[in-house]
DNA sequence: TAAACTTTTTTATCAATACAAAATCATGGA
DNA sequence: TCCATGATTTTGTATTGATAAAAAAGTTTA
């Protein structure tokens, strides 16, 4: 059987149709499936071509390989889940909304405790603090707190950050290596209501995010959205 | 320069040592890197598995390729982030905290609007809906409001579910093929606060998620977590 | 000048072949 | 019986050799 529709690239070919496969139940879950040189055979194609295909449903976790045992069609079972985090520039133009970015506060003080700890720097070092707002079509829509660790990067302390947003500065900047985020909800005191033009005690939609370049952290920033707008789904 | 450091596969030692030139700035951000001809040469191997080594830093999102217009590196900026989606039952009993569950309704009727559209049924079609608690350590810790589809999934409609959570006994009967996510943040009413021993309003951390086996929707839940206890975190 | 081809460079894919590595399975000995 | 060990199967990686496809750059033409 020659597998060669449309101007698909084979392997590619190969992958959507055992991916239909395995939904329909023509391969059933946890069974195994035919060897590599079987399935080249039958797709009338090299070994190589089949492993490709193979290995990438492997990787999106649709299969599992190993040498010897042969590949088995596995249940993505309390697997974990990718989500896109969201750029907050483009995540506002998609819409066909208009961005606007304001600071609000730009100070270089010693953290308080709770941040310390999550900045993993001695105390008493001086931190590069700021506080902005993003507006969508003139409504408040993400609450950024950010400390810059001036430590790793010193250059921030010479950026003024009034017409530049933090996190565009730093993309721009600092090729981050490694980041941790955490989600969480919770409710909004005065200040932060105040600011996103809330009711107090409403819900936010809370991101923490801390970012890395090698072994030195760059930046802790927590972002919050009024909850009754934002959500956040899974890609594919 | 020959590469075959450690034991690892030649494409793997050449990811690293990629990877490190990028981090160090050795291959500038932006910067237009050698072609695959050449590096091959470098490296002392089949242009083949430079390909490959490219390809998948590519796939990681540190470089950016295009035909004829060469390979470069780029800054992973707004990349996509796994997280785990836990399993109620081992995520309580993971903290040494006992696992209590409790079935606060069970019937089998035809769902408001507002879930129809979630379930992609025709309208009238009786559905079966629960709603329970999770306790760890006699605390509520999850509220579940959940529907299955009685037509996917007609053997759901002999089980008690008094013994077995929902989610368990789908795992086990159920083998699923998709799943979409969508996390968001709310305030409790006073229903959901009453049952979860909040304050009315309290922030709760919500998770919807609907479920599939091949074509067929098999359930909608959703998930509600007193917002000051619950985080969720990324991994690696 | 601007639009429409043509060339050329660079990545993308594929095949055929070979050997490596891992894990199972079978075998033989203590 | 149980453990060690070696043969065997299956996936993993690498090489060489080709061809395809995309897109930039150059050329021609209206």
């Amino acid at each position: 059987m020659k597998i060669k529709k449309s101007g698909l690239p084979v392997y590619q070919s190969i992958k959507t149709e055992m991916r239909e496969w395995i939904q329909t139940g023509i391969w059933e879950t946890g069974s195994l499936i035919p060897g590599e040189a079987t399935l080249a055979k039958q797709f009338g194609c090299a070994r190589v071509t089949v492993n490709r295909a193979l290995r990438e449903l492997a990787e999106e976790g649709k299969l599992d390989r190993r040498r010897k045992a042969g590949t088995r069609v596995i249940t993505p079972e309390g697997r974990s889940v990718n989500f896109e985090i969201p750029r907050i520039r483009l995540e506002i133009e998609e819409t066909g909304a208009a961005y606007r970015y304001a600071l609000l506060l730009r100070e270089v003080v010693v953290p308080p405790a709770y941040v310390l700890s999550k900045l993993e720097i001695p105390p008493e070092l001086p931190t590069l603090h700021l506080r902005c707002l993003h507006y969508a079509n003139e409504a408040p829509f993400q609450y950024e707190d950010r400390w810059i660790n001036l430590k790793s990067i010193p250059e921030a302390e010479q950026e003024k950050f009034e017409k530049i947003s933090p996190n565009e500065w730093l993309v721009k900047h600092v090729p981050w290596t490694d980041a941790e985020h955490i989600l969480s909800a919770h409710n909004a005191d005065a200040e932060k209501a105040e600011l996103l033009s809330l009711a107090e005690r409403d819900a936010l939609f809370v991101i923490q995010r801390r970012t890395w370049r090698k072994e030195n952290l760059v930046t802790y920033v927590r972002l919050y959205y009024p909850g009754r707008f934002y959500q956040m789904r899974t890609i594919l």
